[in-house]
RNA sequence: GCGGAUGUGGCGGAAUUGGCAGACGCGCUAGACUUAGGAUCUAGUGGGGUAACUCGUGAGUGUUCAAGUCACUUCAUCCGCACCA
């Protein structure tokens, strides 16, 4: 009987859909666990081969947790508001809303054929307006709360989507997206206050495992310093504020740069005397895109303001105050004080326009470079500091300020608030009015959800207005509190909104009355394991855990965090290690795969290839492989014995690779398990023989990476019931141990022999043993025994000399 | 520049607290079975050497009875951030 996949693959995907047999159970008193993967964007191009890496190694995880008892949640969704979908509804002419459904419905199919076990009971659609109702429910109680806001700021514009674009969807200068040109313009524009929580956001790391490289990217990307602030006062009274991470250099403070688009210039115009030069080099910094701008980083420009100065409060030097475009408005205060020769942009700028270079730390060489070390300098040319290490100068210095009035302890963040707008069609719209005698008013809760209205084109006006915008019945309305004349807002949200709670609504999902009840939230939240892709690290991860914390302030949620673990997967490259992608020809099609070899070889071939963590290229030729060990279990049962308990010369193989699959699935080490399966298959082989306990094992502990032949297997030797009912199998810790050990032999710290001995023998019986080994004798004769060393289990190593 | 990784056979990759380097798979070689083999099974497979032996985890130094693993130095590659004061 030959092992048939495509019809054994259906059959079982049948029978799940049919029966709901992962359907999470409602029963609150079961133990339960929560397994999440990133919900997909259901792109028009279906599936990528790299979907199945992350799906499946949960589907790994949720599968055991069920043959060990859980109650498990393992759901999916649909990301489906974006660009690409809007675009080609754009090209094609068609409602984006049909494109969606045409693709989610190809890419369930494509789950489906994998055999994950997902709930789809519970699926979600971002979409869906019985869901982004409660998208936009909570951006209302933000804006209640005054996380919401509408700010007139210079934003990133890509030239190409027409669309305003977050920080963080800038890479690199250009749009993350189109790879299009990114420029700033000037808009009014929702944000949200996600630095009211940056510290917060750093704190509860410390409650949470993730990996540590996701931790640190999170930290950094959030980018908390400790510095002070330092009032400066100028020739025109004004004081001038600077943020610094180096009060104790001070004293070294040779000038001032303030940002071009610092707000004091424009009060200081009547008393410059160079405001053209000024005004030139303003227009020239903001028509710099910000590819220009980093492009341009190395040389450093600026103009010196001609008619004030500052003085600087710790030794009231008169110091001259410049522009430049390296200092950032939207860090700090926008200006700094500048220390030549401690600092190396400062050093630069004082090299270019030839300003002194005052050492005020000693221990470098700072006529050729600035010294920027604070572990081993001492302070010098500092008055009351001198003498001190810089850490003690910037605790002292730090006081100084405090006491004088001149300045304060400050903390700072790279952080900035989220930019929430985007000018397109195809997104939640932000439930606003503005009304002009309340302003801002949100929409009452009874009349979400707000739903996009039918509109001729989805194609975003030149003036980079959204399509809404040219809909006069969607937006005419009246004020919900006063009931006068109001417009609706027409931006609508950014992608990431949707993401930021979908893990909630899964709970719960077709709960009308609230986002999800307190009871299912209760139960299975927070999330017990989280994978996902690196990429979305500083993105949807740190959105998502801002929006919790804001739910959990709210006491919509019970969790401070919402995933207590999380993971993440490498990407699959193509045979020729490089991206996979249309233009290179190298793209492989899951479809094809899974037609050829078979859902359970693509699933435990992406769980074999290598590290999880880890990039691997696709190598067709090791699918084959994987089939291969398919066909050996397929063929196991032509083997089969009775027997209700391991074969003695198997038993310790068997608890051993219990063990360990149990493990490397915890440990996400997939990789590792399946070699510990192929292992044992080899030694099962080498008996030509199987008996019936020895395969229910080893089929069980296969099913959560080859589900289907495995419940085929179970059907056809006739086990009763179905495999996925069964239970996990347990290993006995005192079993995984062989009775006899192979002990090495060294002289020296060189193998010179191996030996087999009985667990239990004594330590002087062994190295007896050893000794008398003819090559160990060999190897010691006539020579002196310096030392023995001996490693129960392991080894014994002669020293001799 | 800063931050994070990674470096092991022909290839993908394994290796608890330092304790047999190369598990498992691919590929390759030989044999068996076959009309056939791009199927299957069995055996072999890091380099050098007939052999005893010896050399081997990017490079170098050190610690140790013992180092892929620890310390220091250095090189290369990848990823993230990038004038964040």
């Amino acid at each position: 009987m030959d092992y048939n996949f495509k019809d054994i693959e259906k059959k079982w995907q049948d029978i799940w859909d049919k029966n709901k047999t992962f359907a999470a159970s409602d029963d609150y008193s079961k133990p339960k666990y929560y397994a999440l993967v990133e919900f997909p964007y259901p792109s028009g191009q279906g599936l990528h081969i790299g979907h199945p890496r992350p799906y499946t190694a949960m589907d790994i995880v949720s599968r055991k947790k069920r043959l060990q008892g859980y109650n498990v949640l393992f759901p999916m969704g649909w990301d489906a508001f974006g660009l690409p979908t809007e675009n080609f509804a754009i090209k094609n002419k068609v409602h984006p809303a049909l494109i969606t459904e045409k693709n989610i419905e190809r890419f369930k199919g494509q789950l489906k054929m994998l055999g994950l076990s997902f709930d789809w009971d519970r699926e979600v659609n971002t979409t869906d307006p019985d869901y982004f109702k409660w998208t936009q429910w909570i951006f209302i109680q933000m804006f209640k709360k005054g996380l919401a806001y509408k700010s007139e700021m210079a934003v990133n514009w890509c030239t190409s989507c027409k669309v305003v674009l977050a920080n963080e969807e800038v890479v690199g200068g250009v749009c993350e997206r189109c790879g299009g040109e990114v420029v700033h313009k000037v808009k009014s524009q929702w944000m949200l206050k996600i630095t009211e929580y940056a510290q917060r956001l750093i704190d509860d790391l410390s409650e949470v495992n993730y990996l540590d490289k996701i931790k640190t990217t999170q930290k950094n990307w959030i980018g908390r310093s400790e510095g002070a602030e330092v009032d400066f006062t100028t020739s025109e009274g004004d004081i001038l504020t600077v943020y610094t991470t180096r009060p104790d250099t001070l004293f070294g403070a040779t000038y001032m740069v303030i940002s071009p688009e610092h707000p004091i210039l424009k009060k200081w115009e009547s008393k410059l005397k160079n405001n053209d030069a000024i005004f030139e080099y303003q227009e020239k910094s903001a028509r710099k895109s910000d590819f220009e701008r980093t492009e341009m980083a190395k040389e450093k420009t600026g103009v010196k303001l001609d008619g004030v100065y500052a003085i600087n409060p710790v030794n009231n030097r008169e110091i001259p105050i410049f522009i430049s475009d390296y200092v950032l408005m939207g860090y700090g205060t926008g200006a700094i004080m500048a220390v030549p020769a401690h600092d190396t942009r400062d050093y630069d700028f004082a090299k270019v326009f030839d300003l002194p270079i005052i050492e005020v730390v000693k221990g470098g060489d700072v006529t050729k470079e600035a010294f920027t070390d604070c572990a081993t300098g001492i302070m010098t040319n500092s008055g009351f500091l001198d003498g001190l290490s810089v850490e003690d100068a910037k605790v002292k210095i730090k006081d100084w300020l405090e006491e004088t009035g001149k300045g304060k302890k400050k903390v700072n963040y790279k952080l900035r608030d989220w930019v929430f707008s985007r000018q397109r069609y195809w997104g939640e719209p932000i439930p606003i009015v503005h009304c002009d005698k309340c302003g801002y008013v949100p929409i009452p809760e009874s009349e979400l959800p707000l739903t996009l209205p039918e509109v001729e084109s989805y194609m975003p006006t030149d003036n980079g207005e959204s399509p809404l915008s040219t809909l006069d019945s969607f937006i005419n309305t009246t004020c919900p509190k006063c009931g006068g004349p109001a417009k609706r807002e027409t931006d609508t949200m950014p992608q990431w909104a949707g993401s930021s709670w979908y893990f909630l609504r899964y709970c719960d999902p077709h709960n009308d009355k609230e986002l999800a009840s307190k009871e299912a939230l209760n139960y299975w939240m927070p999330v017990d394991w989280y994978n996902g892709g690196m990429e979305h690290t500083t993105l949807h991860l740190l959105y998502s855990r801002f929006w919790h914390k804001f739910l959990y302030d709210l006491g919509a949620v019970t969790t401070k965090e919402p995933y207590m673990r999380r993971t993440s997967h490498g990407m699959i490259l193509g045979e020729d290690g490089q991206k996979m992608s249309k233009s290179r020809g190298n793209v492989i099609n899951p479809d094809d795969v899974v037609n050829e070899y078979g859902a359970d070889s693509l699933r435990l071939y992406e769980m074999f290839v290598g590290d999880f963590e880890k990039t691997a290229p696709w190598s067709t030729k090791s699918i084959k492989g994987c089939k291969r060990f398919l066909d050996r279990v397929w063929a196991l049962q032509d083997m089969l014995i009775d027997g209700d308990d391991y074969r003695d010369e198997l038993k310790a193989s068997f608890h051993k690779t219990v063990k360990k699959v149990s493990e490397d699935i915890e440990n996400l080490k997939f990789n590792t398990a399946i070699a510990a399966l192929m292992s044992l298959i080899n030694e099962i082989y080498a008996t030509k023989q199987i008996n019936k306990a020895e395969l229910k094992t080893f089929i069980t502990l296969l099913n959560p990476f080859a589900p289907h032949i495995t419940e085929e297997i179970y059907e056809n030797v006739g086990f009763g019931g179905m495999l996925n009912e069964q239970n996990w199998p347990e290993y006995d810790e005192t079993l995984c141990v062989d009775d006899t050990i192979e002990i090495v032999a060294q002289i020296n710290g060189k193998v010179k022999a191996k030996l087999v001995v009985s667990v239990d023998e004594s330590k002087d019986d062994v190295i007896a043993k050893v000794k008398s080994e003819p090559r160990i004798q060999n190897a010691i004769s006539g020579k002196n025994i310096i030392k023995e060393i001996y490693v129960p289990g392991k080894l014994v190593n002669i020293v001799v000399k």
